[in-house]
DNA sequence: AATAATCTTGCAAACTCTTCCAAAATCTTT
DNA sequence: AAAGATTTTGGAAGAGTTTGCAAGATTATT
């Protein structure tokens, strides 16, 4: 084999496992272990990949991987279909506002052909788009939280609450009849300067978040405009809603 | 079979496979290796395709990906040493501004150690650190430059004008004498944001930009603090930008 | 502090690359 | 159509890389 393209298998190996021991990554390429040493020296000076003591491990996971890798692995096929479901909702030319929530992660892995601009604090969001030419990705200023991949901070403020945009889509902790929660007490501010700048505002939900209540408020149902949800979510918060003149969209 | 043809044929298989071996193509094509060799030599100076020890590979199927990764393996060994040699530089707890360019990346790999905070427009340093929670990074806003994962336009030169570092770390396309120049018109405005903002500025250059000049005029010489280079770098030009007081710093 | 595992370095064998040359194929000229 | 000139092809020798291994240095673990 080629060393290049062992080296490109090692990297879409550790992309998938994160970590890798050296034995294991020989027995991968079929290749010996001081090989291997050799082509993870030269993707560590490539800057992919940092080497362990017996391994490796990706120096940038997958945009997606801190979403899905810990906690929500398993409830994958729902915020998919509530991604989708949630795109369908947004019509051509509108200007969309991207949360960095997993959930809204999801939407916006559909929202490529359906707008031209989006707006985002969100790294994973902006990842998804850095390559792609098509759509315009506007990304708020801030310092980064880094277990999400989030801008925070005052810039990211400034920058939600000096624009405009027609749809906000969101995610956020908790649910209940009595509003909306998040646990991020840094983001909460964030997330009221996007919902103050949108003319409309989609929140997804996973029926894990119905009825959950977290650490801070973030705003009433009132405010809200559609929420998104998947279909094992409870029968009397969706009804509750809709009595409260929230639509509420069950993805299938 | 015709040398056209053949050539085709090869690029045709690449596209498929993303890599090859010389004995899997000269089979393919029925000629020998040497043959194999000469098209693809010729496919190389074409620009379809990269050889590689072997083999050789396709040049850019996958847009998967920064631009800025594959053209970052050109001068890569150049590239860490500068890296390297840049950051020690920087004295502990000094804030540093990272600039956009491949070099200034490199840079950015070996500060994590160095410096508390830094502040970047690129969306590639930014992933770096997105993970590590060990020094503050702050993101500029702006708009994504899709090709190479760049924030640019107002927002971006904003953050840079409202603050102030110790430290800016810039790369650019041609160093000359004369001055400092960029190809890339959008990036020269947050170029000249940063370097306003920092106290100290050091410019990398590979030695392949030495003595080049890009299309736009970035600054004055009298503006650059330092210019860390690599030992290829002409010696004429080392001591001509001695002599105008810049110090040089040769990276091994 | 001792032990086990891993890392680096140096080396020989295997492999690949370049360069050159002669044979084969193609084109040109008469 | 034949002879000569030009280009292309396949192969061989020597230079240069890569690979796997082993010994000594370094790092984690008990």
């Amino acid at each position: 084999m080629q060393a290049e393209e062992r080296q490109k298998r090692i990297e879409d190996y550790l992309l998938k496992t994160e970590f890798a021991s050296l034995d294991e990554l020989s027995e991968q390429l079929d290749a010996s272990v001081s090989t291997v040493r050799r082509d993870l020296s030269v993707l560590e000076a490539k800057g992919t990949v940092r080497r362990t003591h017996g391994g490796a491990r990706v120096v940038n996971p997958r945009s997606d991987e801190f979403t899905f890798s810990a906690r929500d692995t398993h409830q994958l096929a729902e915020k998919e279909a509530i991604g989708k479901a949630c795109a369908e909702l947004i019509l051509p030319n509108q200007t969309v506002i991207v949360d960095a929530g997993t959930t809204a992660y999801h939407v916006a892995r559909h929202l490529e052909s359906k707008t031209p601009q989006i707006i985002t604090n969100s790294l994973p969001v902006a990842n998804l788009f850095s390559a792609a030419n098509k759509l315009e990705v506007v990304v708020s200023g801030g310092v980064i939280y880094p277990r999400l991949g989030v801008l925070v901070g005052p810039l990211a403020v400034e920058a939600f609450s000096k624009i405009r945009a027609d749809v906000a889509i969101m995610s956020a902790g908790g649910l209940t009849l009595d509003g909306i929660s998040n646990s991020h007490g840094l983001l909460i501010e964030i997330q009221r300067a996007m919902i103050q700048a949108a003319r409309k505002v989609i929140f997804c939900f996973d029926h894990t978040k119905c009825g959950r209540q977290s650490l801070s408020r973030l705003c009433d149902l009132d405010e809200v405009d559609v929420i998104v949800t998947d279909k094992a979510a409870p029968a009397e918060t969706v009804k509750g809603l809709r009595k409260r003149g929230v639509e509420v969209i069950i993805a299938q």
